[in-house]
DNA sequence: TCGTCTCACCTAACACGGTTAGGAAGCTTG
DNA sequence: CAAGCTTCCTAACCGTGTTAGGTGAGACGA
C-alpha cells in the first residue's frame, strides 16, 4: 500500500530520468551524427557525469537499444493515426503506405540509422526494443494481405523496393528528394508485377 | 639515371609496404567487422607499430579511402571481364548485370559497407578513392541506354532496386539468399515497367 | 671511403572514448 | 532517530587514433 505508493514515486522518478536521459541522446545523435553519441555529452545535458547514468541504463548500448524501441514504437504510434485515413482504392492505400514509409525514414537520419541501417558497430536490438519494429512489420504484412499481396516474397519485394529508395535517398541526395520522388512509380511498378488492378 | 633507378627502388619499396597495410586492413575488416579494424592490429600483422603506419597514410581514413578505392577497382575489374559474356537479349543482359552486383555486393559485408554503406563515421571516399565508382555508375548508365533506358529516373529506379536488394539481405538474412532469389523477379517487374522488352 | 642526409621505423605520450570501483549524500523505511 | 537503498560523484583503467621526438640504416656528394 504505502510501500506500493512510494515505489510507484520512485519508479516515476526513475522514467522520468530515463527519458530525460533519451530526450538528451536523441538531441546529441541528431547535432553529431548517431555513431558521433558520446556519454559524457548525454551526460552534461541532463546535468551529470557519464558514469552517472549507468544507474539508469546498463551501457551505451542499452541507450541505444531504448532509442531504437522509441523509435518504432513512434512509427507505430503515427501509422496508427495514418491508417483511419487508408484509401479504399488499393493502389492508392499502397501509395499511401510507402509515402508513409518513406517520409518517416527520410525525415531523421539519426533515427533513420538507428531503426534500419547497421551504423552503429555490434549493436543489435534485444527482443524488448525489437518488439514494436515486429510489430509494425506484422502490421505491413496485414495491410498488404488485404490489397492482395500475401506471398512471402511479394511481401520482401516490397520491402526491399522501400528500403532500396530510402537508401539510395539518403546515400545520394540527402535532404533531397532525387528518389523519394520515384515513389509512385515504384508503387505502380511493383503494383502491375503483384496483379493489384490498375485504378 | 642512378638516381632515377633509386627513387623507382624507393617507390617500388613504398608501394609493396602500402600494399601489404591494405591486404592486412582487408584481413582485420573480414575477421573484426570493418568497424572492428584497428590501426594497433593492422601495423602488428605487418610487423610494425601502430604509429610506424603513418609512414604510409596519412590517417586511419585514408587507409579506408584506399581500401574504398580498391573495392571499386575490383569491381571495374570483374566487371569488364564479364562485359564480354553479355548476352544479346536485353532482358537477359539486364538480368547478367543485376546478378553479377548482387553477388559482389555479397560476397563480402566488409567491402559491402565500405563502398555503398556509411558505416565508419566521418568517412567519406576523396575523389581519387571515388574515381573509380563514378567510372562503374557510368558504365551502367551505358549499358542501361544501350537497353533502351534512358531517363535518368529509370536509372535510379535501378540502383534503388538492386540497393534495397542487397540491404535487405545483408540486414535480415545474412549469408542466406532470401532477397537474392528475387532477382529475376525484381528484373522482370523493372523491365517491364521501363518498357523493355519481353523475349 | 667518409661524412651527411633522408626516411622508415621506434618509444612515449596525449586526448578522448566506454566502463568500473568505491565513496558520499539524500530519501525511504523501520 | 538509525539503517539501508539509491543516486550521484570522483578517480581511474583500458583501448582508440594520433603526435612528438629520437634512432639507425641505407643513399648520396666530397
Amino acid at each position: 500500500m504505502l510501500g506500493e505508493t512510494t515505489s510507484s514515486w520512485q519508479d516515476k522518478r526513475r522514467t522520468a530520468a530515463r527519458t530525460e536521459i533519451l530526450t538528451a541522446a536523441w538531441a546529441v545523435a541528431r547535432e553529431h551524427g548517431l555513431a558521433g553519441l558520446t556519454l559524457r555529452e548525454v551526460a552534461a545535458r541532463v546535468g551529470m557525469r557519464a558514469p552517472s547514468l549507468y544507474s539508469h541504463f546498463a551501457s551505451k548500448h542499452a541507450i541505444y537499444d531504448a532509442m531504437f524501441g522509441q523509435a518504432w514504437t513512434e512509427y507505430e504510434r503515427l501509422a496508427d493515426a495514418a491508417e483511419a485515413g487508408l484509401p479504399a482504392a488499393p493502389r492508392a492505400a499502397l501509395r499511401e503506405i510507402a509515402r508513409f514509409h518513406l517520409a518517416f525514414a527520410v525525415a531523421d537520419l539519426a533515427r533513420h540509422q538507428l531503426m534500419n541501417v547497421r551504423t552503429v558497430p555490434d549493436f543489435a536490438p534485444t527482443e524488448e526494443g525489437l518488439a514494436p519494429a515486429v510489430r509494425v512489420l506484422g502490421r505491413l504484412r496485414a495491410h498488404l494481405a488485404r490489397l492482395g499481396v500475401t506471398g512471402d516474397e511479394d511481401v520482401d519485394l516490397f520491402t526491399a523496393l522501400l528500403a532500396g529508395l530510402v537508401d539510395q535517398q539518403w546515400a545520394n541526395d540527402p535532404g533531397g528528394d532525387r528518389w523519394t520522388r520515384l515513389l509512385d512509380r515504384a508503387v505502380d511498378m511493383y503494383a502491375d508485377a503483384v496483379g493489384i488492378p490498375r485504378p
